[in-house]
DNA sequence: GCGAGATTGGAATTCACGTCCAACTTCGAG
DNA sequence: CTCGAAGTTGGACGTGAATTCCAATCTCGC
């Protein structure tokens, strides 16, 4: 596959942005006329339409990803990177719902893109990981059972929660939707002071 | 659409598990061999491809809702239904691998699918979020800022793990990762003891 | 035995993906 | 400037899968 020119991802990412997860569904004819490259040059670039939806996926999470990395690299104790790492992801995902909801889709047929599943591996779960195995040495994080099992579960509770606001007719606030949800993971479900 | 016949029900679903979530991009007629339904029966009871898989997540949802329901409705505080619901929600997954990474799959195009959307909700977000109401009333469950929030995130994280697992190569026992799991839905990820 | 609906094989149609190619443009090297 | 390689594009065409159609059975209850 030939170096996608800057502008024609461009366009191609603002296209699958407008139409959400329904890219999958949607006609090449309609990407063409919705985007305004021509048909053969799509097929000069891409192999298929998989392959363009592969792009597209890739180039979103390289982006994320470089996000998330900054912020787990950054300072303050493991427990308040995690934060920002959350932060950052919600506001991704707000950011460009269309993508977002491309991936999520995407993350069940994990079997059929695995290129896509190591990259989401390599932009959170490893973060995650490593971040929650500093604050168990820092102190600034419960030890869990499984580090692999919690970052699981932490993408999967942000990535359902982003989803559901994206679809919702009043998209909330990022920063917001992340305050709500902060005492929950913090603190859990049990009663106060048991 | 007309009623569909107990055993033919019976036989998609079955292939439905075998096929896992790539029954989307699976031929009919492959459907048709597996099952051994002819094509022109399946058209007689279906509109379509779509119709079909909308028929499969509905009829497979239809299930866990049941099982949801009667867990949700038992006996014991609120916080110990809430966990046997997530134990039978994640035991549901284990045992029909395929109908649950075709419902996860399709979750990102609920706006394509409005029932599926709703059978979810019905079946599994009301309940939690009336067991939460409950706990905070029995004193069993923290107060929640969302309930709704919360029900999404522990969704999200429940399915998130159970594709997790259905995809690794060896199959761990559904309440051993339940128990894995509930220390962290329950004391969150605080430090111990603060 | 009869008629309505169920069931089915197979031909015919449709539709979108992907291929092909020939013309045209760009652009850098010589 | 000139040439050639690579990029760009319109449009005709081939292909495979989905879907429709239909006519021939089959299976009931009556």
């Amino acid at each position: 596959m030939r170096d996608v020119p800057e502008e024609m991802a461009e366009r191609l990412l603002s296209v699958a942005n407008l139409l959400g997860s329904s890219v999958e569904s949607t006609r090449i004819d309609e990407v063409v006329d919705a985007s305004g490259i021509p048909r053969a040059t799509l097929y000069y670039y891409f192999d298929g339409k998989d392959q363009m939806l592969a792009f597209l996926l890739r180039e979103s999470l390289n982006r994320l990803v470089e996000q998330a990395g900054k912020v787990a690299a950054g300072p303050g104790d493991a427990a308040s990177r995690l934060v920002e790492l959350v932060r950052a992801q919600l506001r991704y995902m707000f950011e460009n719902p269309g993508t977002s909801q491309l991936l999520f889709l995407s993350l069940g047929s994990a079997g059929a893109m695995p290129e896509v599943a190591s990259r989401i591996d390599a932009g959170f779960h490893e973060p995650v990981r490593r971040l929650l195995h500093e604050g168990a040495a820092d102190g600034s994080i419960r030890v869990q059972e499984s580090n692999d099992l919690a970052s699981s579960a932490l993408f999967g509770a942000l990535t359902s929660v982003g989803l559901r606001c994206l679809l919702s007719e009043d998209v909330p606030d990022a920063d917001g939707v992340v305050d709500s949800l902060l005492p929950m993971f913090w603190n859990g479900l049990q009663p106060e002071g048991e």
